[in-house]
DNA sequence: TAGATTGTTAATCGATTAACAATC
DNA sequence: TAGATTGTTAATCGATTAACAATC
């Protein structure tokens, strides 16, 4: 909506408010103040107004937040209260988890199908997502349009895929192949889970004396 | 080594800078200059050079950084060169996942054994990593010292599971389960892997018009 | 030597924090 | 009304960028 530029360092912060409101609605809180909201997430009190206040301004002075409305608001902001579709790509170990564990409608998305090239996988289903053959994906994409794919293929198949996705038209691709890539001419966004780039940062903490 | 603070800003790009020299290396180029590395991680040549020297200089004027030695230095710096003990807790899907695919070398990490509590998977192997009970853990850290559990464990046993391994005194936990967790005062280092955040930050990405 | 590129200091830019008037 | 807490402006802090002397 709003359309002033917006700090990528507040913009990784609303997927923790966002969690952070829907525990406290979980458990019947009806109202919360900036600061209360700081002390939970380790940030500031003025940090966090500020970061609402790019937004505009969703609070009543002596009151503080509305929980349900913040939420809601937040939600907007993130675009999870939508629905957009996904396919996931690459039926392997981390595919396989993702399909039965990961809660995909929390993150504004439906997975309507998974994609492979295996034979033994196409045609089965895992937690009701339908596993169809990769060979047929451009002929899916003229039904259905997909706005985000989930690219959990092996490394040496990620680029051309990812490649074969833009084609697609698809907005983002959710990378899990360790494989940097950059479709932003394209206006496809990239969002790289570095599982490596994690555990290394452990690796630099435990190795600090402290 | 060197013990002044360095910004957890600057920290996050370390592993950047090793997977990048890391291939450099392979594809066997020699010397590398900081605006070289600069273009194709995206940051500027000056951020680099800063960098570089939190932990003094590693180049030389007119000639840029030796790819092999600069690589070494930080992996140094990060501790990968090193390998401690890992264990892994909960093989579901995930688990699985990560004892299959996950290099935990590359990390500096030697993933010892996984740990669960079905009778079906005690016993058995994956990937050449034994499953033990995790009822005999305590037993099991006696003998061998654990640096670092990996905590793959259904979220409604996060905290309890967490504490115990605090108990048993490892310095870090790198944490899937989505719950969040501090155990700063006792020194142990918590890594969170929050999938569903980094999903949101492309579901916030793709619905801004651009 | 001349050209290249570092390491470092200074300048700029942006993000966080503090302060406070507005107001519920 | 009095107390609480916002939204916003100003001050501070820290990170990035620019510039350049040092030197390989």
């Amino acid at each position: 909506m709003s359309e002033r530029y917006i700090s990528p360092l507040v913009i990784r912060r609303l997927p923790k408010y966002h969690r952070c409101l829907k525990e406290l609605e979980r458990s019947g809180v009806e109202r919360v103040s900036s600061s209360v909201l700081a002390e939970t997430l380790g940030f500031t009190a003025s940090q966090v107004r500020q970061d609402f206040s790019c937004f505009g301004g969703f609070g009543q002075q002596g009151y503080g937040y509305n929980v349900v409305s913040l939420r809601q608001k937040i939600a907007e902001i993130i675009g999870v209260d939508k629905c957009r579709n996904a396919v996931l790509i690459g039926v392997g170990n981390l595919g396989h988890a993702l399909l039965h564990n990961f809660d995909f409608q929390k993150c504004g998305f439906e997975l309507r199908a998974a994609f492979d090239v295996s034979e033994a996988l196409i045609g089965t289903s895992i937690n009701g997502v339908e596993i169809l053959d990769m060979g047929n994906i451009e002929e899916y994409a003229k039904e259905t349009s997909i706005d985000v794919a989930v690219l959990t293929v092996p490394r040496q198949f990620a680029k051309e895929t990812a490649q074969r996705l833009v084609e697609l038209g698809v907005r983002g691709i959710w990378n899990f192949t360790n494989v940097d890539m950059n479709f932003e001419e394209k206006g496809v966004k990239v969002e790289n889970v570095h599982f490596a780039d994690s555990l290394k940062i452990l690796c630099y903490e435990i190795s600090r004396e402290n």
